[in-house]
DNA sequence: CGATTCCTTGAGGCATCTCAAGGCAAGTGG
DNA sequence: CCACTTGCCTTGAGATGCCTCAAGGAATCG
């Protein structure tokens, strides 16, 4: 239990409360319980009665062009982003100045969370189409997981969950063939179409063969090859952008068992 | 450098490892508030007041023998637990069946994080070298945060770090060149030394080449190469795992830097 | 219709991997 | 105390998968 003095003193020193601050064009209140993406998006594994919770944040939204940023590495981060509509990818600045895509954020999942250990985005995010995302202030979230343990829970698991979704990629990059990494990838996106109730054989990639290729540890042209060499051994087909698989139950045994 | 862990190593003889026994009885009533690596470890950045509520938790604590395993990827995972003396090293199976490296944490850094997710380990846990824990149980931590909002930023701020950690080692991984990674991890260590009060410029690795080799995303081979190179260089001095860097400012500007 | 962007494919080079041999240090058992 | 074993590391030689460089095709757009 905690006082009511301790949640006056200690809420608003950590970070200045804006709620609904105009970034760009705020569509103001979008809220989560009428969203269709509710059961795989921020408030998953909610109760409605915490979902209500949830909407009284009445989450402003953003939209982006194509190739419009959402946020730069080392810019100030106060909020958290989740994808309503289109695609993002999150990328930072290698040394050598070149950039390294640390991932690619679809409709439901969310992106900005490397900014909540010091205030500072440690990663850049931009829209690989028109896209859409709800603005969520990350201090006004925490301040309702002081009132409700299920919300405090949710803003663990969201972190936690985002620590095992880079572990996962650093085992992909951990594959010594580059037709394997290539492999994972697609049977990574093919999943999170399937959960969003598309197809899992056929999509449309939004990212360049550059992008997956920084994203898998590789050049554009070992991605345009490893693409064609699957596409001749008959596990896929390729169009520019567009993939069908041919049996996705097939490549994901493949996949998992054998080297 | 000398570590206190050192110390322990020389005691103990070997012995026949049982794998899922406590090899130790909790040595309950561990406090942060006496413990030399707090500035640095969980209760970094926490005012006295809320220092000693941290410190109701009383960590119990448990050794581990080299080679130990702190816990194995798919476990139950009700606890995380910060390093209290010694190294530890943190890994994820392949799909292939090889174990790949994902980090070595010294004193001061807390592992088990990947499990706040879903309850279970995505990733296992070995001491490289004698060490010692503090079991901080999760939930009870969490409890502790529901009245005090400080503990609740810190978290928050503690799941965070690990994210961008884990960035950081993708920005690792994703350099080309083998031997610029090994130089990054060892300015990496030479960092972490430093922050703990060891030399930045000498110190003992506890971990194999292949264990090295693993987490730079090379072979054992290409890590002694590299470091052979290295020394031909004159960027070091390498004996075994002893090594001494012979301008530690040089090397991160020159790596920073250049290509 | 030209300019641009993205993709594919080929040829050659090279950094790293694989395979192999040997050295060193520490532990083990006679 | 000394052979023997074991684990770890280094180095060499050859193989290879990926990268680099280069050219050209296809879609898109102003």
């Amino acid at each position: 239990m905690r006082t009511v003095a301790q949640q006056i003193t200690a809420a608003p020193r950590a970070m200045p409360m804006i709620r609904s601050e105009p970034v760009s064009q705020p569509t103001s209140g979008v809220r989560c319980s009428s969203c269709r993406f509710k059961g795989v998006c921020l408030p998953g594994g909610l109760e409605p009665g915490d979902l209500l919770l949830v909407d009284s944040l009445a989450f402003a939204q953003r939209r982006l062009h194509e190739g419009e940023p959402l946020f730069h590495e080392g810019e100030d981060a106060r909020f958290i982003y989740a994808v309503h509509i289109g695609t993002l990818k999150s990328s930072i600045l290698l040394r050598d100045g070149r950039q390294q895509v640390t991932g690619f954020q679809v409709a439901g999942e969310i992106v900005g969370l490397d900014g909540v250990a010091n205030g500072r985005h440690a990663s850049s995010v931009h829209a690989l189409e028109a896209s859409q995302v709800c603005t969520i202030h990350f201090a006004a979230l925490c301040d309702l997981a002081r009132c409700n343990a299920h919300v405090q829970r949710l803003i663990t698991r969201l972190l936690g969950r985002e620590i095992v979704r880079e572990q996962e990629h650093m085992a992909l990059l951990g594959d010594s063939d580059a037709r394997h990494r290539l492999e994972g990838f697609l049977l990574n996106i093919s999943r999170r179409m399937r959960e969003r109730g598309y197809s899992a054989s056929e999509f449309h990639l939004r990212m360049t063969r550059a992008e997956m290729g920084s994203y898998l540890g590789m050049t554009l042209e070992t991605v345009s090859r490893s693409f064609s060499a699957l596409q001749r051994q008959g596990v896929l087909e390729v169009d520019r952008r567009h993939v069908r698989i041919n049996d996705v139950h097939a490549l994901a045994q493949a996949h998992g068992a054998i080297n």
